[in-house]
DNA sequence: AATAAATAGGATAATTAATATCTTATTAAG
DNA sequence: CTTAATAAGATATTAATTATCCTATTTATT
């Protein structure tokens, strides 16, 4: 069950609950903003105060256990750390999508063209994403792409 | 000499001391962040209220006459809006460039893969200078690429 | 299981960042 | 030069983030 129980131990960090339900949140989201994550979370632990959180997602970025996903117009978001990816980003609805696309030929023309040693590339797109492009969007109608959290 | 004259007036803009002093300096620097920016019009107009600059911001920002950089782990930064371009941040001192790299095949890859239709892309890339690369940098040297401002 | 050391949490205060309000000053058009 | 529109500055307010300090929890060891 506790996957991330592993992972705090691995970079010699105590499993709390605080600390799990954080990581638990993150994941099921997917991406999540600091004031909605605290939201979240205190359905489960009303006590959690705000101070642990921001605590924590400092540590665990640190410990690149969590990263940092900035989307343009948007407020700071977070991720479990995984594997590079291009994150898109539904301008309709506000869903964020990971898209997994081989990115090595344009970071070898950048190298090439700047001189710069690549270690590392940070990539979002804005657009629709294909259920706002299905659907005629009026105005004040919003797809929530994003998962609601049913069990923490 | 003033260039964003015309660039304010093409958005009904009033061309005042403290946005051309913004523009300017953003130009100069390339990329900046408010801080740093604030101190540096404060040189030349010891004046000018945060508040003045935080508000110029944000409107040159809704007029596209600025654009948000977000790079990662930086403190946000600032640009005057250009064609699209992939930004190139040194982990070693800090420079920020910015190379333009045909991006058409990465973006149809990621729109077939993903159904989205894209709009727009952000890509920044983390590594080191073809300066710091150049020399053998110690643990606290760092080079200063970022231009000193000269005259405003 | 009980104990103890290390570490983390909670509450609160303090700091920093950003925005809103209101009055005066500046810009730009006529 | 005058005037209407808009922007600046000062300040207050709100929001976001971090620091401090004391208590609670975790985990290794007995």
């Amino acid at each position: 069950m506790d996957r991330f129980k592993d992972v705090l131990k691995a970079s010699n960090l105590k499993s709390t609950h605080q600390r799990l339900a954080i990581l638990d949140c993150i994941d099921m989201f997917g991406h999540i903003d600091v004031d909605t994550l605290y939201e979240a979370i205190l359905r489960k632990y009303p006590t959690m105060s705000k101070a642990t959180l921001y605590r924590n997602i400092n540590d665990l970025i640190s410990f690149h256990i969590l990263e940092e996903v900035k989307l343009p117009n948007q407020k700071q978001q977070y991720e479990i750390k995984k594997v590079p990816h291009i994150h898109l980003l539904c301008t309709h609805c506000g869903c964020v999508e990971d898209v997994f696309v081989e990115t090595k030929t344009l970071l070898d023309a950048v190298k090439d063209k700047s001189g710069f040693t690549i270690s590392n590339s940070f990539i979002v797109m804005n657009g629709t994403c294909e259920l706002c492009s299905s659907q005629v969007i009026s105005n004040n109608t919003q797809n929530t792409c994003s998962l609601e959290m049913q069990t923490l």
